[in-house]
DNA sequence: CTGAAAGCGCTAACAC
DNA sequence: GTGTTAGCGCTTTCAG
């Protein structure tokens, strides 16, 4: 159906070969066949065939990305600029989603190798040696993102302990007694890769400790972690914060408390993290952690692609965050 | 790297076409050489090139998504349940965004006709005869999903004149006298696909009629939707109702008039269309209309496959809605 | 500077 | 039943 390098090459009586060269802008041909083959295949509106150049050199043009869903706000804009900066390079981008699922996650892998992807950027839901050398065995490009895996692979991601120390810093001065830190993904230690979570807690235990509070936060990792809010008495007295690992959760807590009848932040407050976009249709208006990730997008494709294409691996240097100072703390 | 065909064929002392004939289970084969060449190929763990395949096969196992962008939440869900659909089907998905431009949506198209994709799931903003006879000329199946382009294609959608005819019949039982219609790419027409907000106002415009309201709505098809609607008086008696064509613009007046100390629904009733996940978090409960987004994904792609496949196409019928009643009405 | 030819790994038509 | 062969369309090496 389409047009093929054999056509050109019949048409300006040359060889297939030849055709290669100037289309390709090889050395070894004179300008004056290369000007007349570029301007017949442009003619002709010669479009070369990804697959067959694919077999022929071994490479797709494509890379891999591994996400849980698009569900979360920050995944889609995640997506959006990884989508473009593919495209706008050249590469076609295969997207697979793990649901948070490890063995999942490992047969979405499988599907990004039948593809013979030449990169990955992965959002890992697995960890541990065996991952990592799994990942190793693939001999190709990875590029972890928003969850670590080792230092084999270069890293795109914001400061998470420092960004939540940060973030808890400045609650702390807003004389709360009693702390409660939520994060229901911890239940999973050790059994998923729950880095960046694991990141937010020990910032927030640092934040605590360098502002001086010597309680122990009250950590909760239930799944059902509205459940264990409910049956906690906020009326008593004593100032409570209720300090959120992600903006969802602390959604579905504000949602909570408003049920209950309690004030944010009079009765209680409430922090989150990603300053997802939805906020802006809530109040009060959420106090939380902004980062572009957009960018961490764009830096991703640009990471992977240096690597397929250069081999060499630049360090990505951790993305700049901001806390935000809502209403509800 | 990998195992390839003929290794087996080596190992097994057979051809390479015999071990195509056992690998693809097709016939012309004793049962005795192809159960041992699948042992065989089961033990170097063979995996099939894709690439290869394609290039002989002329299919590349590839289905092309074309959608805006994938920060509307909807659109998230799309393709969250297209992905997990394709895959689960052995399909490939190459995901192409638009950013609702018509000239981008025709690169990415051509992005997605290098890939050679062997069929197209998309949310069109192009339109007319020109893109139809576009569409027509890659002579792939083609599958359109929430903005029609003409009865060549499936479409997949719900009856969104007939949804929104229904809500509005529910509002105008609330004894409102004004009302105004909220639909910003309704200031596109003619220039960008806008089916489905077509269809949502003539579906308002009918349920009114039906309703006996014989003033017409106020129509706002302004990009700076709030700023005519903050130009606007809703204290003086005249009870209005603002009806969005989707809930994102729902949401937006919502601040705005929240802003503006109006009560919802007392001082104005104000109403969505698609019923997001984010409806959850705000308050007061937006009254909208439901549909189940992920089923339009899983459709899509059993509709396209079936016509990459079998060459049939079976008319998939408008799927359910449901008008939900919140307490912004 | 250009042509010929041998692949990339798999499929499919035609012999035997 | 099984082997042989000629591609799919492009790249690349080796002659000339």
């Amino acid at each position: 159906m389409g047009v093929t390098i054999k056509d050109i090459a019949a048409l300006c009586g040359v060889s297939p070969g030849t055709v290669d060269r100037a289309l390709n802008h090889r050395p070894g041909i004179s300008e004056k066949t290369k000007a007349r083959i570029l301007q017949v295949a442009e003619q002709m509106n010669y479009q070369p065939d990804h697959m067959a150049r694919s077999l022929a050199k071994g490479r797709t043009m494509t890379i891999g990305v591994v996400l849980f869903d698009l569900y979360n706000r920050s995944f889609s804009q995640l997506m959006n600029s990884i989508e473009a900066a593919s495209r706008q390079q050249g590469y076609f981008v295969d997207l697979v989603l793990t649901n948070k699922d490890p063995e999942n996650e490992k047969k979405c892998i499988e599907h990004l190798l039948l593809r013979k992807v030449d990169g990955i950027i992965i959002f890992a839901i697995n960890q541990g040696e065996a991952f990592n050398d799994y990942l190793k065995s693939l001999s190709i490009p990875v590029v972890t993102i928003c969850n670590y895996v080792s230092d084999d692979w270069s890293y795109i991601g914001i400061d998470d302990r420092e960004a939540m120390k940060e973030a808890v810093r400045y609650i702390c001065g807003k004389q709360y007694e009693r702390f409660i830190y939520v994060c229901p993904p911890l239940a999973y230690r050790g059994k998923t890769n729950i880095y960046t979570q694991e990141e937010r807690l020990a910032g927030c235990l640092e934040g605590l400790k360098e502002s001086g509070i010597e309680a122990q936060p009250t950590v909760i990792t239930d799944k059902d972690y509205i459940g264990s809010i409910s049956r906690m008495d906020f009326g008593s007295g004593t100032k409570t914060a209720i300090i959120c690992s992600c903006d969802i959760y602390a959604l579905e807590v504000m949602n909570h408390l408003k049920g209950r009848g309690l004030r944010i932040p009079d009765d209680v407050g409430l922090m989150g993290f990603d300053n997802i976009d939805v906020l802006k249709y809530v109040s009060p208006a959420l106090t939380t952690v902004e980062y572009a990730v957009e960018e961490f997008g764009s830096r991703a494709v640009q990471c992977v692609i240096e690597q397929i294409e250069q081999g060499t691996r630049t360090l990505v240097p951790r993305l700049p965050y901001q806390v935000i100072t809502g209403d509800s703390t």
